[in-house]
RNA sequence: GCGAAUAUGGUGAAGUGGUUAACACGCCGGAUUGUGGCUCCGGUAUGCGUGGGUUCGAUCCCCACUAUUCGCC
């Protein structure tokens, strides 16, 4: 089946909305924080500490997989959720971001995007049909349409373009899409371009997706244009799709987002920064590595419920991060995910009480205050 | 006891008679938003063992001392 969304109500004073969505995989609660797990492993992190921290659905990527270990393995092994063992539901992206992150301008043509591997050098191409082709073969529970994410700045003449070019491949996508246990998601683009992210919405929903994105964000731009980039975008959706804001984010962002209606979110930065050493906490951001934690006997954060709060000492993960263990890595990223986690929990509870404004302002000024 | 070599930041080490003493590691900070990267970016020796001397000028030349290392008795 399709996955379904189901609002089930709204905040009165912002467009944040609470709903749930019904995957193949179970039903979960929104607005929903996903781990991204590129490579069909969110990085140092088992399925059992997936849903410790109350994981929903995770993220995969086409790109990697495809590249590594291939699609026809992952289907041989039954599926990704069989090959990684990932009971909850699982979203693939597209390679799209990779057209950001991997390709160049000259690459993209209207056929296709042409990367060079970034494992051997080799000559590759990913077409719309190629994208969804994979994923059908990975067979997770929702693909994402193979998008173009153009880089920040770029001209309105370009980014028409761009987003003519991403609706014909996202019909082009959707007319190969042959998986009916999965569902298909349209991207959004346009930049910061009013005009243009609201001609890509409405051709986009014309297309008739089981749910829409925003992608094209946390590019570059600074943070009131991405905000803007969501609004415009949110605006033209419909209300009984799911919405779902590529990439975002730090918490901050989070909390933007479902004040602009967004529902799904996924951010890389969780489990980056905690390799990194970092942490999120109510107070901020804190680095580990820093001196002042080299005797600091408490926890990261003395009421957080995640394992590693419960059981270990900001000093001993700072000498697990000084001392490059992989044991560090692992203990943050488990801490920064249920953190992220339980920020959207709070914001459910939020909606309900329509206390959105209320949570927000009160959130930011503790994570923006330097007490730490 | 004799002979020789070496003495540069937390460590390993470059280097020059004349403005800011290379580099690496460590250490101290910072970054990180649909994850190529265990990554990236900053800062970090008022000082070149100690005391004299030569010189306009010495970390770099000379002498003594001290320390360390290696040989020999």
């Amino acid at each position: 089946m399709k996955v379904k969304y189901n609002l089930i109500c709204k905040d009165n004073n912002t467009l944040a909305r609470y709903g749930t969505i019904e995957t193949n995989h179970g039903t979960y609660e929104t607005p929903m924080f996903m781990p991204v797990g590129t490579k069909a492993t969110v990085k140092l992190l088992t399925p059992d500490e997936l849903y410790d921290v109350h994981a929903g659905i995770i993220l995969a990527n086409t790109y990697h997989l495809w590249l590594r270990p291939g699609a026809e393995l992952i289907n041989k092994a039954g599926g990704l959720h069989k090959f990684m063992n990932y009971k909850g539901p699982i979203l693939t992206d597209s390679g799209g971001f990779q057209v950001f992150s991997l390709a160049k301008p000259k690459d993209i043509t209207e056929e296709g995007v042409k990367f060079k591997s970034h494992i051997d050098g080799s000559n590759l191409f990913l077409t719309p049909e190629e994208s969804i082709h994979i994923q059908n073969l990975l067979d997770s529970d929702i693909a994402m349409s193979f998008d173009e994410c153009p880089p920040y700045p770029v001209t309105h003449e370009y980014m028409e373009e761009s987003i003519e070019r991403t609706i014909r491949w996202a019909k082009r996508g959707k007319d190969v899409h042959s998986n009916a246990n999965q569902s298909l998601f349209g991207i959004v683009q346009g930049g910061e371009f009013e005009d243009l992210r609201k001609k890509s919405a409405v051709e986009t929903v014309k297309l008739d997706f089981d749910g829409y994105s925003i992608g094209g964000t946390s590019v570059g731009e600074d943070k009131e244009t991405m905000y803007k980039m969501i609004e415009y975008s949110t605006k033209y959706l419909p209300e009984d799709k799911v919405r779902y804001l590529m990439g975002v984010g730090d918490p901050i962002d989070i909390i933007e987002g479902v004040i602009r209606g967004v529902d799904l979110f996924d951010c890389v930065l969780s489990t980056r920064i905690a390799r990194h050493g970092n942490a999120f906490t109510r107070n901020g951001k804190i680095n580990l590595r820093n001196l002042k934690y080299r005797e600091d006997f408490t926890p990261i954060e003395m009421d957080c419920d995640c394992y590693t709060c419960r059981n270990f000492t900001k000093a001993y993960i700072r000498h697990l991060i000084t001392s490059d263990e992989l044991l560090g890595g692992r203990l943050l990223s488990i801490h920064n995910t249920r953190f992220l986690i339980k920020l959207v929990e709070d914001l459910r509870e939020a909606i309900k009480e329509n206390k959105v404004l209320e949570y927000r302002e009160k959130f930011i000024s503790q994570y923006t205050s330097k007490n730490k």
